[in-house]
DNA sequence: AGGGACCCGGGAAACGCTTACCAGTTTCTG
DNA sequence: CAGAAACTGGTAAGCGTTTCCCGGGTCCCT
């Protein structure tokens, strides 16, 4: 009977609440409610409880813990592809915010498979996480609905069902793109072109129309040629950078979609004799790692990794802790900024050279270089 | 007391084993038993479980059963830095393979910070992963105690304490590098250098060395001003460069400990009148995404994420499951091989241009690209 | 001084599962 | 054909927490 004996069988836990409680000659209900920082427990009480704790080592098991409370707290966070540079600076912060709350997270990438998300649902919903993230930029309705069925706290961007647990974090792509727009319009460029994602990708139909609403704005037409629909993908990026220099009247500069697409167009017009940034500027989009080591580095719109993170986090805690500050809020802005590197500069003999200091003062004005 | 009638409160668990129970007119025990796997179950019997299981939509509580068994089914996964390129790769390969077993993984980086990383393990530690693996490359002393101390099964890269609980993956760099090195020998180099990583770290040092050997089986001589040490970053990578290019008789080649080296190294030249590969060939090692995104798509050394991967988690359930056939097995190697892009080619002017397609030839036979 | 409101801390009941142990039924074995 | 061995499947004892409920003590108000 006497349970402090019974440690010899399999590598069982340590210490666990009965030692601390009876080192501390409390109860164990004493000790949980210490430990959960419970404020109806004497001061010098608890102050003797926690010498207990730190003088035996225990440490709460969290299995059990999660057993009866239900919570596990651990944060789903489901991506597109970890391998995509992107995620990974996303993954990076989400999971250092989660940990500093006190959570665990559990990562995992769609790759664009249903049939892996489901499973990937299916092991959230085992170890029965307090909350989801799904930052996929993507649209995967079944996905949304198994979730949304099971009622947890749920994150999206850009878009999510309107549902009491549902928080989307709203892009505002608007600002980024119509900075990168002013950018090159104040090096001169007049013949802009864009080359956008899968258009059944919610985020790339509103990221081409933030780049028309730019344009518009300064008065610049659009040619119907000079929006090019690419994949995201580096491939694609290359085709479409091809085909845009087979149009009459070719542009001087090319706003992409996103980074990796941007890189394809450096390695199409790698294949030529067009340089960047001399004959062509090229403008990215994401702001990846990779982008900063591209030859040249890439000018691109920065959508902040950790701004992302932040609010996600934020917001799926406002989702599972009732009483959290922002517990109603249904959307969660996200800036976007541009930042400027080395692949746009002046379009070849466009200004008179005195001018292009103070040109390029403007051009840099909009933002400030990483 | 009707224990049915209690999934009111809270947001509960759904159907629990007592449910399945009922439906199938049986005990929990068998239930249990059925769920897993255990073969003293009549055939018929589980038969009528399996299908209950699936009339009520039956899903073990984790955190029950992790409570009960004293395993988690959770497999803790540390690398240096998830942003680092080579690591999501890594990642990916494990977590698809840890989850074909059922295990969740859970993943954390150390970003060469011992405060973080001491965090990381007591966040494993009170998580009570199963096992973990430890795919840092790098040299963390005390790291290595806190986690041989506590028991549990462990993998190393390279080298690890002499452990009844811990394996290690030894990774054959000879033979890749020497590929990398007879490459470039096939193509005419005579010079090549080599630019290692901080050699503290174990993993440099074991590559230089296998680098010193290769030259040395083509009876190559490697001045000492050949050898450069960098830290396997791009800017140490790019100083590195410039340094080579200093020393009198400059190298035609340069292979590199990493790949963010050799993208150094290309920027370095990118920002003087060489050109890659026409006048300087550039070699890297991991094969990590990025190297083929560069221009020019860089050659390099492969180790195989997937190979790794494997071999961690194989490694991994040998120490977790008893009855593993590779119970004992302490070491697990792992190959590398080159994969030949287009930063490589003939060194300027060294043969008659009629032998060049011969040469050619010989030097791609030694692997294939990719 | 009596009594209600309030504060603290303890006992004990879950949480959902695994598994040791045991009892009942068959099937061997001598 | 009796008794042992082999199977099956049920009962119940935990695993380490959280939390409901309650009793005893304090305090304040009438």
């Amino acid at each position: 009977m006497d349970r402090s004996k019974k440690s010899s069988q399999r590598r069982r836990a340590n210490v666990n609440i009965h030692d601390v409680a009876r080192r501390a000659r409390v109860s164990i209900a004493t000790v949980s409610r210490v430990v959960n920082r419970i404020p109806t427990v004497d001061p010098e009480l608890a102050k003797r409880v926690w010498k207990a704790v730190d003088d035996v080592g225990y440490v709460p098991n969290t299995q059990a813990r999660a057993l009866v409370s239900g919570r596990s707290r651990i944060l789903g966070l489901i991506v597109s592809e970890i391998t995509n540079p992107f995620f990974p600076e996303l993954v990076q912060e989400f999971e250092n915010l989660a940990v500093a709350q006190g959570y665990e997270v559990m990562i995992g990438s769609t790759n664009y498979n249903t049939e892996r998300t489901e499973s990937l649902i299916r092991r959230m919903l085992q170890r029965s996480v307090d909350g989801v993230a799904v930052m996929t930029f993507g649209i995967e309705e079944e996905l949304v609905h198994t979730l949304v069925d099971h009622g947890f706290p749920l994150v999206f961007v850009d878009a999510g069902p309107e549902l009491p647990n549902v928080r989307v974090l709203k892009v505002n792509y608007g600002d980024g793109i119509r900075e990168a727009v002013q950018h090159l319009a104040a090096l001169g460029h007049r013949q802009i072109a864009f080359i956008s994602g899968p258009l059944q990708m919610r985020t790339a139909a509103i990221r081409r129309d933030a780049f028309r609403n730019a344009m518009a704005e300064l008065g610049l037409t659009v040619p119907a040629a000079s929006i090019v629909e690419g994949k995201h993908t580096m491939e694609s990026g290359k085709a479409a950078m091809e085909q845009l220099m087979k149009t009459p009247g070719p542009p001087t500069a090319v706003v992409c979609s996103n980074d990796m697409t941007a890189i394809g167009v450096l390695h199409a017009l790698d294949e030529t004799t067009h340089k960047v940034p001399k004959d062509i500027s090229v403008v990215g989009f994401d702001d990846i790692h990779l982008a900063q080591f591209m030859l040249p580095p890439l000018t691109t719109v920065q959508m902040s990794c950790k701004d992302l993170a932040t609010a996600a986090v934020e917001a799926l805690r406002a989702g599972i802790e009732s009483d959290h500050p922002r517990f109603g809020q249904r959307e969660w802005p996200i800036q976007t900024r541009l930042v400027v590197r080395r692949s746009t500069d002046f379009p070849r003999g466009s200004l008179p050279a005195q001018s292009k200091v103070a040109a390029k003062r403007a051009a840099r004005s909009t933002t400030s270089a990483k």
